[in-house]
DNA sequence: TTAATGCTTCCAGCAACTGGAAGGTCAAGG
DNA sequence: CCTTGACCTTCCAGTTGCTGGAAGCATTAA
């Protein structure tokens, strides 16, 4: 296959196929006018790669996750500790999503939303005290 | 003030000011030694930023609230509609972090992470249909 | 012959900073 | 007078994961 048909049938952009060979996350062969040609096992990488960038996985996660899918005498463990890794992560994000919504939806309620000039929205980000300490 | 001295007030790192500055959100005089010198309000109006930022307001965002903060005419209406779209993109983005740690959440549970080779997390991405199309 | 696809490479840009290098400025201490 | 140290300055590069576009070659059909 060429790269318009595993961008096809993987789902992703074929700028992203090259993308993901440009930074070694994958390799694939040429033909003899300098086209890249994919096989089955190609495609297979990219639909796997994919699905784990789907996921949230880092580039650098899925780099890890495919040696490991490769590396049939791998233990579960590693791709586990990977994965709750990632979880962590999202978790964290959630909650500091949540929060900054919890924040947000309250200033929305209150806040008029007419032609006057008197908003809570603004007079909150003026006046709250110091910035909540979070985000490093 | 110094850029050190409203770093430390605002809780902003001082080439995190800088950075503001040079895209233009805000401004500053200069000492005759080239050193910028920030008032009382560049200090206030910089913790708005880091608040606003806090909250996950883009920049351009940042850049429309504080005009409007700046500008005593202004319909409250203007800052909600901006508040409201920032709330349906994080709504979007829970949705989309919470799928994710679903299916993770999920394919974490069922992983033995032991030393043997099985993994359903690896299973998983290597067998699943096409990409939930999502992530647009 | 030409036009339409599809492929190639390379360069630039997005958000919002952050790190580091190279160097100027100022006050205190010896 | 000189040095040390804490500031400050600018500029350049890197981060993450692509994405858009330009310039040009390959292949096929009309």
């Amino acid at each position: 296959m060429r790269i318009g048909d595993v961008a096809r049938r993987s789902g992703l952009p074929a700028k992203t196929i090259r993308y993901y060979e440009d930074i070694g996350l994958m390799s694939s062969g040429r033909d003899a006018n300098g086209y890249r040609r994919f096989s089955e096992a190609d495609l297979h990488k990219l639909a796997f790669l994919g699905r784990a960038r789907s996921l949230g996985f880092s580039i650098e996660d899925c780099r890890e996750l495919l040696r490991l899918y490769d590396d049939h005498t791998r233990a579960s463990g590693d791709v586990k500790r990977i994965a709750e890794g990632h979880l962590a992560r999202i978790d964290a994000k959630l909650e500091e999503l949540g929060e900054m919504r919890r924040t947000l939806a309250h200033l929305v309620s209150a806040c008029a939303g007419d032609d006057r000039p008197d908003c809570p929205i603004l007079s909150d980000l003026a006046a709250a005290p110091a910035p909540p300490a979070g985000r490093e």
